[in-house]
DNA sequence: AAATTGTCGGCAATCGATTGCAAGACATAT
DNA sequence: ATATGTCTTGCAATCGATTGCCGACAATTT
């Protein structure tokens, strides 16, 4: 690594100060010869003020390109104007915040919040103990939660929820939860999955993925299910693989060639693990859909670029995090929301 | 806190208040027959407290569970504990958050903000006019901002650079630049990749990037000074693929269909534009690398999971996530940082 | 016993913007 | 000229925690 040598840039940082600056609305307040609230008022377009006053406060503010404080504000008005978002990695340590399917989480709700005039604070919490969501919740930082996977960590989020309000969860819904959750049908979801393989002639069937997680335990049983429904229930292996650790790779080459009735079709807990599978069978020379057929869970778009294109569960994120968001803020106003579990559909492609 | 085993149902949402509500510290303090400021000084294990005191007020707290507002102590210590990370969408509007250079870029700093004890402030930015980063440095919400590639906005960095102390981006350098970067040697990186591939005896050859942001114009110059050298400056095409934008890939596919001397090697702006070439190229039965060869930028994860493997220019995030923190820090206490400048590594996989 | 040192904890100002209340300015109606 | 009303604007309390300064009291020294 090379440290430039001729920091030009460094050298002039320091313009000559045109004016002086303004640090609150006091001062700009002395400066236009009126008292501070009225200030306030011009700034906020609230009250009544005469028009004239405001546009000689505002254009003096625009001069010193003041703005006031936005912590002050905070204080006063008791709402930050910011929500947290908050990635609970508790049921693995390898799972890294830059698995796709939460960065495209992230970035639908980073719009949304943006278009509603909101800042997204970012938490990644390894849940150590149960009080990590109460230290988020109680730090006063955010006016609402929203919490992305309940990992193994739902007893925490009923516990919260049961006395905290704005608080919204992805994920699975469980019958009798506290927690408002958002989510898809995942057990249907793992229900359409299988029966499309079975319905493509599969009989040994694995499941690829880590059930500790809610959503991924429900996507199993719904794997389960369809192989029962079928008669073929004893044929069903579940290997655990960590949604997304870099160690698991290996791990399902080793399982795939040396299982001695390797398996006809791989349902993947999601599209990420789907992707670490298919590059396995790639290496060890096993055609898909040919010699194994799998399914993805998620349909993120790195879906369409695998080799072959993935067949997927799609679960629809933009209409997920819409209504994450309209749940959030209708919480935020007193009201109350049931949980929305929302329908998967298949996307058959080219891998099963 | 009661916390009873079978509360099963979510019925009863709003438990039996053992305990009323302690909503600041005056009620704290008066509970316990103290003032507000030895309250304050017990719970931040500042002052001269004696341990017992201490300790009482402590387990009062604890027993209501109450945790001071960081809003009124951010007001009073001027200090917000929270970093923004913007990312600037300039030069184009379809390019999307979930980005996973940004969303690998963003985990790491993630990671290391959390680490030191500071939230991050999430904003995605369109910039409009040249207030926008104004805006947020003067709204007071952060108490320093890394801004993730310059896109075309270099004038508004400098001149909010110019004011503004703890600012650093993440991109390219030019010498005379105010503003602190950190970043790899993108115009070395380029040339390095086009290197190669003349070494491998490609002669026609495309670059596949929008050259409108200025890291991308560098590693298009890097190209361009390797072709020269070799004497084959005449033999550069330049096709301006948006960098992720969904609309792109027809037009990559159309190029390559149709143009009469198709290139026989492709540098590619960035992993993400490689992954759209190749699988364009797939769909026209264009083998890589026997027909074409293909090097990207970046070396994400994905590279290691594209079919083929993607050669690429490796610049080395996680260094750079720590040269940001490390400098955003330095300057947040005053100091001046230079600005630093990565070397760029290749590394050949399968494509090229 | 008086003086000195040292601990502990209270008082009150402070951070900066917001807002209910009331007073002042000005115009219109009586 | 007085009364009534409408607009504007100022005053001052408020949000909740932090912290410099000082006083009260105990422990130690002379």
């Amino acid at each position: 690594m090379l440290r430039d040598s001729d920091n030009a840039g460094g050298r002039r940082e320091q313009q000559v100060a045109k004016l002086e600056r303004i640090r609150n609305i006091a001062e700009l307040a002395h400066l236009a010869g009126v008292s501070p609230g009225t200030v306030s008022r011009a700034l906020s377009d609230s009250g009544m003020i005469s028009a004239k006053t405001r546009e000689r406060i505002k254009a003096l503010a625009r001069e010193y390109d003041f703005r006031p404080s936005a912590m002050a504000r905070n204080l006063r008005i008791q709402r930050t104007g910011a929500i947290g978002v908050v990635i609970p990695l508790g049921h693995e340590t390898g799972q890294h915040i830059s698995d796709p399917f939460f960065m495209t989480m992230l970035g639908l709700l980073a719009d949304a919040l943006t278009e509603r005039g909101y800042d997204l604070v970012l938490s990644r919490v390894i849940p150590a103990g149960d009080e990590w969501l109460d230290r988020i919740v109680d730090a006063g930082r955010v006016d609402g939660v929203i919490v992305i996977g309940q990992s193994d960590q739902s007893a925490a989020l009923d516990r919260v929820a049961a006395r905290y309000r704005p608080l919204v969860v992805w994920g699975g819904y469980v019958p009798g939860q506290v927690h408002c959750s958002v989510g898809s049908d995942n057990r249907l979801g793992g229900e359409l999955a299988t029966r499309h393989l079975i319905a493509q002639g599969c009989r040994r069937i694995a499941f690829f993925g880590d059930d500790r997680a809610l959503e991924i335990a429900q996507r199993l049983e719904g794997c389960r299910a369809a192989m029962t429904a079928a008669g073929i229930g004893d044929q069903l292996t579940v290997f655990p693989a960590q949604l997304v650790a870099e160690t698991t790779q290996p791990d399902i080459a080793e399982y795939l060639g040396e299982h001695a009735a390797r398996p006809q079709g791989i349902v993947a807990a999601s599209d990420v693990v789907a992707m670490r599978a298919l590059r396995a069978l790639a290496e060890f020379g096993i055609a898909v859909p040919d010699d194994v057929r799998v399914m993805g869970f998620d349909d993120l778009a790195i879906a369409e670029h695998m080799v072959p294109r993935l067949s997927t569960v799609r679960q629809d994120l933009d209409s997920g995090a819409r209504h994450l968001i309209d749940a959030l803020f209708r919480r935020m106003a007193g009201e109350a929301t049931d949980s929305v579990v929302m329908a998967p559909e298949i996307v058959i492609r080219m891998s099963a």
